[in-house]
DNA sequence: TGCAGTGTTGCTTC
DNA sequence: CGAAGCAACACTGC
């Protein structure tokens, strides 16, 4: 820690950018930092001072009086008086420090797939051909493709009509076809409404995301499907992931 | 009151 | 090898 602390004083942010769930900001000098906020970590933008051991904002809004302040656990300081803070309730983000030429040799790094947005429906088809298993899980898995967690798939697979248990070599070429549609049209909904803040995510400004408000499968059990003759949302288990669909549109292929 | 559940993923086990 | 189980953690809500 004392070691982190010493290569980042004093540097300058060269660049920041974004790989699968990664947050990539290169200093000045021969490191790269990578953040990854996990479940429950979110960075804020702001101003905090230490009042009996907590951090309390000094900037009206958002940031002011959210109870996401209680979990701050890193705080950068820049130059201009401003902090950036990683908030995280349950702990699980890591931020690493990287050699510039170890980059593309980072285990974190190399074995992730594509991002789905920069691919056409030739390049995602084509993902599948060698692909076995449950639909679910894969869309979730970072090294098929990156950028789907729990939320987006099954909000994917619900805009689909494909069933989360539903083999992917079983799938006909209509059924990718409909993901691919879905993916796109889903992630771009979600950058749009600039997240989910259903839960703890927050944007830097410590305002909340939108997605919540148009969730249609994801934590929706009990509720009518908002497809027409749609059915009721139901609740199955995934893996260890919980995962919602509608038992009537979204079939087992 | 306990226990399942929670925007993730990487390691272990079979 | 692939798939599945489980751990890391702290808290909420049924």
């Amino acid at each position: 820690m004392a070691k982190f602390k010493k290569e980042i004083k004093n540097k300058k942010i060269v660049s920041v950018v974004r790989r699968a769930k990664f947050i990539v900001i290169n200093i000045e000098g021969d490191k790269t930092i990578f953040i990854h906020q996990k479940i429950s970590g979110h960075l804020m933008y702001g101003k905090w001072e230490l009042k009996n051991g907590q951090w309390v904002s000094k900037i009206s809004g958002p940031l002011k009086e959210d109870r996401q302040n209680q979990y701050i656990r890193y705080i950068w300081t820049f130059n201009n008086g401003h902090q950036l803070a990683m908030s995280d309730i349950r702990r699980f983000s890591r931020i690493i420090l990287v050699r510039d030429r170890d980059v593309s040799s980072l285990k974190e790094i190399r074995d992730l797939g594509p991002e789905p947005l920069k691919l056409d429906i030739e390049s995602f088809s084509k993902l599948f051909k060698s692909k076995k298993g449950k639909i679910k899980p894969v869309l979730m898995d970072p090294t098929f493709m990156v950028g789907i967690g729990n939320i987006y798939a099954d909000e994917i697979l619900w805009d689909a009509g494909i069933h989360p248990l539903s083999r992917i070599d079983k799938l006909k070429k209509v059924d990718i076809s409909r993901i691919f549609k879905a993916t796109q049209k889903i992630l771009k909904l979600a950058i749009k409404y600039k997240g989910d803040s259903m839960d703890d995510y927050r944007l830097p400004s410590g305002k909340k995301g939108g997605y919540q408000n148009i969730q249609r499968a994801y934590q929706q059990t009990g509720k009518k499907c908002t497809k027409q003759d749609g059915g009721i949302i139901t609740r199955i288990k995934i893996g260890q992931r919980s995962a919602h669909f509608c038992p009537k549109h979204q079939k087992i292929t």
